[in-house]
DNA sequence: CTTAAAACCTATTGACATACTAGGAAACTA
DNA sequence: TAGTTTCCTAGTATGTCAATAGGTTTTAAG
């Protein structure tokens, strides 16, 4: 499955965020670029995308930085992703209605539809609670998310 | 889920050809096109790489055209959508085992392989026997596949 | 009040893939 | 021999990606 940076980052990123912010501290940009190999520009980027969809807050200026703008367990994976990208979960143009190209209609109904359903109802049926404490079982880092 | 015109087209064009080969007959690309409303130029560039994969045969000049070169149940799913494009159901690249980049390995591991898997599971366990006969219903034409 | 740190905003760029169009060559059949 | 079909290659416009770059604003600390 192709998948861009942009995405890839940017759920790198919002784990990062919630692995790292200790009792409500934040996480700057800078240290999400050094910890996970990416450059701070390009991530300054990314990271809007996931406050526009309201999945973190940022705080300016000195001592500053990122995190979660509420509970891990109330944010699904398909939100993320549509937040990063919102073709990933989406079902392709549908073919009109018009008697015309039933076979297209078809095509669409019986592959591309059911396909885009796996992933949709995969990423909504996990939390990034859930998510980041399994990643968090396999980083074995000390951890102290802003949970539950 | 973002799908290109290639393998969409592909798809419809190989469900076209299984439909409409009757008994061994031959479907022409020019006849894919008017009743896919497809490109013709572009059918004929599409159709090469199911022919690569071993999908279908092709037979030139007049009479010639496409069709299956085995039993429809025989062909899965995956194996037209890798044909048509080899990076759509492939894990993305796996972050090598260094010791660093734990966590990304992680999010691969629990998230883009996971969804990769569910793509793949899905195509693999439906033939293209299967696919062209939900199909066929919807379409209610008349139709004798190159069939079992 | 100054300074440094942080997010924020916008522009630019090179590379790449897509989605075709086009023109003809080769093969085959009637 | 003629016409039909696949096959091959090239070109092109468009868009997205994946950054890089440079600066502005906000904020907290000293």
């Amino acid at each position: 499955m192709k998948v861009s940076t942009r995405v890839e980052y940017g759920v790198l990123a919002l784990t990062d965020i919630a692995l790292h912010s200790e009792n409500g501290s934040s996480v700057s940009a800078i240290e999400i670029s050094k910890r996970q190999g990416i450059s701070k520009k390009y991530l300054e980027q990314i990271l809007p995308l996931l406050k526009q969809a309201g999945l973190i807050k940022a705080q300016k200026g000195l001592g500053g930085g990122y995190m979660l703008s509420c509970k891990a367990t109330n944010i699904k994976m398909s939100d993320v992703l549509d937040a990063l990208d919102n073709t990933i979960l989406e079902d392709i143009d549908n073919v009109p209605a018009d008697g015309q190209r039933e076979l297209a209609r078809a095509v669409n109904e019986f592959l591309w539809e059911k396909l885009n359903g796996l992933l949709r109802s995969f990423t909504e049926g996990m939390s990034l609670f859930e998510f980041v404490q399994k990643c968090a079982d396999r980083v074995a880092d000390g951890w102290d998310m802003y949970v539950i």
